[in-house]
RNA sequence: GUGGCUGUAGCUCAGUUGGUUAGAGCACCGGAUUGUGAUUCCGGGGGUCGCCGGUUCAAGUCCGGUUAGCCACCCCA
């Protein structure tokens, strides 16, 4: 160790490397949620400590970064955005045009044992569209979700956004246990692939008197994989429960024809399994898998209709979903999609010695103001030195300023990739440069030069 | 918070039953090389062997503790 200082646990040092794929995951979340109007928003990476466990109860205490200020105050990096996002939606409730539609990628924080794919610092997209209570929102929402991942070079194949509803659970549950046992129930049924039948059987005896049966239901209710299935199974209900879970199947049927419009129903599939964290979840909701290998967890999400009302002071429809930027960046780089050369150069300057450098320079800051990224050795050096370093910095080209070429006011140009070179008059270099980067260097022989 | 595995150079690792001044490849820097880049050759910098303690004439090596990382559980807002 040349320093003994070192990052705290779970948090990261971001190299050039590191931060281009950072940066390039943070350009694919906001390029796809502008392209669908949203706005970006930010909050305090500090916030009252109240904010959150008002939200998620005094158990999360565990898992903030949390401490005293020194005015007294209890205070908590933040772990997640919504309960920010809701004060500054409830307070400006009366006056936000709706839908509010506004995203953000910000750095979160939790005190977790770190694993694969979670640190105790991370990056999470979150977009959110409040003051809308229709399924249209909904179906909004998970569009991004997939358009994220078709940006980002994921196929149909390579990822799903699995669509469940909490209405549809606690209807369903409703007619088979009590009004207070709907929670438990749900608990448990989040852990059914997880835990032996016998206990799984054992904890639904307390909200029973037919456990078997009652479990029976779910796994059937946990088979269902489309609508019309949905709806069968719904016919054999008693009148009463009946009516309400086929009613509920009508916005079943408004959103998937929704997310068909929108082009992506390859990507998603009905899974009522997905019932985990629906603390204060109220409607649709969904997570988004890898279909194959690691199958993590890529983005989850959905409907909240009440959270801003608790915690905003304003009643406001809400849904949304995050995306963290760990499990993201691991699917795109086991997959070959994080792009190369993130931090190289267009052009590299290649100069012969003292004379040629005015030339040379002068090219350089004109292509530079024209956007284009152009390198230079800082310092004399031979001309194989110079192309080694060329090569080294990833540049896509090579421009020669030797003595030759700046006596006839001239600039060749070596293609890295072919090998092939040619010969431009410096007369509006910048613009046959402009076209060089975006075209390769011309076929046409007559330009060439040997 | 619970359990398993692992810490030797920036990275990947070697290092004999404990025995002189701890090695290699890659990477980095310089040179061969003042007109052409992933090849080659030469040289250089870089290590309190994670940390603390113990056993021993002697510890990178054995023992105990600790810390960090990885993996799984818990949790996942």
């Amino acid at each position: 160790m040349a320093s003994h200082f070192q990052s705290l646990p779970g948090f990261r040092d971001f190299y050039p490397e590191e931060c281009a794929v950072r940066n390039h995951i943070f350009r694919l979340w906001r390029q796809a949620a502008v392209r669908f109007g949203f706005v970006e928003w930010d909050a305090p990476v500090l916030e009252p400590l109240e904010l959150f466990t008002e939200k998620s109860g005094e158990e999360i205490r565990r898992q903030l970064f949390e401490f005293t200020d020194k005015g007294g105050r209890a205070v908590s990096l933040r772990p997640e955005m919504t309960p920010s996002l809701a004060r500054m939606v409830g307070a400006k409730a009366a006056s936000l045009r709706r839908p509010v539609k506004w995203f953000c990628a910000s750095e979160n924080f939790r005190y977790e044992r770190m694993q694969k794919g979670r640190g105790r610092s991370f990056y999470q997209f979150n977009a959110d569209i409040l003051g809308e209570a229709g399924c249209g929102a909904d179906a909004e929402i998970i569009a991004l979700v997939v358009e994220i991942f078709r940006e980002a070079g994921l196929k149909a194949a390579d990822a799903v956004v699995r669509l469940s509803d909490r209405d549809l659970w606690v209807d369903f549950l409703a007619a088979r246990v009590a009004q207070e046992s709907v929670i438990g129930v749900l608990s448990i049924v989040d852990k059914l692939e997880r835990e032996p039948k016998e206990s799984i059987l054992e904890k639904l005896a307390a909200h029973t008197k037919d456990p078997a049966g009652l479990l029976g239901e779910i796994q059937a209710f946990l088979k269902l994989r489309c609508v019309a299935d949905m709806r069968a199974f719904f016919e054999t209900f008693p009148e009463g429960a009946r009516e309400k879970l086929l009613a509920r199947l009508v916005e079943w049927d408004a959103l998937l024809a929704r997310l068909d419009g929108l082009g992506v129903t390859d990507w998603v599939q009905v899974d009522l399994g997905i019932v985990r964290g629906l603390a204060y979840y109220t409607g649709f909701v969904f997570e988004a898998f890898e279909r194959s290998g690691e199958g993590r967890a890529l983005a989850g999400g959905g409907r909240y209709d009440d959270l801003v009302a608790k915690l905003g002071g304003a009643e406001m429809p809400a849904c949304g979903f995050g995306m963290g930027d760990m499990t993201l960046r691991l699917a795109l780089e086991e997959r070959g999609l994080l792009p190369q050369f993130l931090n190289a150069p267009d052009f590299y300057a290649v100069i012969g010695g003292a004379a040629e450098q005015k030339a040379a320079l002068a090219d350089v800051s004109a292509l530079r103001e024209a956007g284009l990224r152009v390198e230079y050795p800082l310092k004399e050096a031979a001309f194989g030195k110079q192309f080694k370093q060329a090569a080294a910095a990833g540049a896509a080209f090579a421009l020669i300023y030797g003595p030759e070429e700046v006596a006839a006011n001239q600039v060749k140009v070596k293609d890295f990739t072919s090998g092939k070179e040619t010969t431009f008059s410096r007369e509006g270099i910048v613009e046959r440069l402009l076209a060089v980067r975006s075209f390769g260097l011309p076929k046409d022989p007559c330009h060439g030069h040997n």
